[in-house]
DNA sequence: TCAATAATAGTAACTATTCCTGAAAATGTA
DNA sequence: TACATTTTCAGGAATAGTTACTATTATTGA
């Protein structure tokens, strides 16, 4: 991976972010600074990027696509409202912990959403992994 | 809302699967039954379905969107290799969950995905909401 | 310095989803 | 029943986000 100006500005305007941006957001940020780059460099980095473990790619739903220039242990809590993504301290336990996210946060907190993650029974067997 | 031969065939179908699909898969499945629907009219219906809390709109990551005939509090557990959705009965409760996800689900569990739902400090000031 | 290689800008293509339009079906009224 | 009103329909165009392609430019290493 080549050390390249636009990834450069891309990565430092991501990781001085804390709002989780879109790669469109981002395009935004950068171009100000690079008036010549073109949105498709912007993904391409950030995939890039987020294959080198450098940045991280947020799995969250909704159309647009986040990341985060933290790749620290953290989950998120999102606004229903605006939709906009915050950081959530590592570790959190069930009903009383949603007193202590609000307290962290300032958020009303209305709910959480749980998914495991993992292979799955017939992906064990064709890859004969364990 | 009315009772229309499409919108009954693709509830029985989404109902009757038990695998979360898109609105492209059953399209699949719902045209095998009625050749003449468009996949508009399934996207439609599916809105108008979970809109009225008749089925779920899984509010998971990836490119499609999924949908869920069963409305009933629950979780989900996602196969990083396939990227098939299962069920996961409601309340976990962290690190050991882990082997107990694993027993029920037959996965091997790689890790776990949490997000706080809520009403940002800055959305709440301005709907004057508590 | 200079060829080899990787990345870029610009744009076209692609995919999932939503929107639009005129026609058909369902429903209400008499 | 007959007709008007409303809802939903199929089909296709439009849109949004993302990726792929191509000719050009920048970076690297000998
Ligand atoms: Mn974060
Ligand atoms: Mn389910
Ligand atoms: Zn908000
Ligand atoms: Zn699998």
């Amino acid at each position: 991976m080549r050390r390249t100006k636009q990834r450069e500005v891309i990565l430092d305007e991501l990781v001085k972010l804390r709002t989780h941006p879109s790669a469109d957001e981002l395009y935004g940020r950068v171009k100000k600074r690079l008036p010549r780059i073109s949105l498709g460099t912007v993904y391409r980095n950030l995939e890039i990027l987020s294959r080198e473990g450098i940045i991280r790619r947020l799995e969250t739903a909704g159309s647009q696509r986040r990341f985060d220039g933290d790749t620290g242990d953290h989950q998120h809590i999102r606004c229903v409202s605006c939709g906009c993504i915050d950081d959530l301290a590592a570790g959190a336990d069930r009903a009383r912990c949603d007193a202590l996210v609000a307290k962290g946060t300032g958020y009303r907190v209305l709910g959480r959403r749980v998914e495991y993650l993992g292979i799955c029974p017939s992906c064990r067997k064709k890859s004969g992994g364990s």
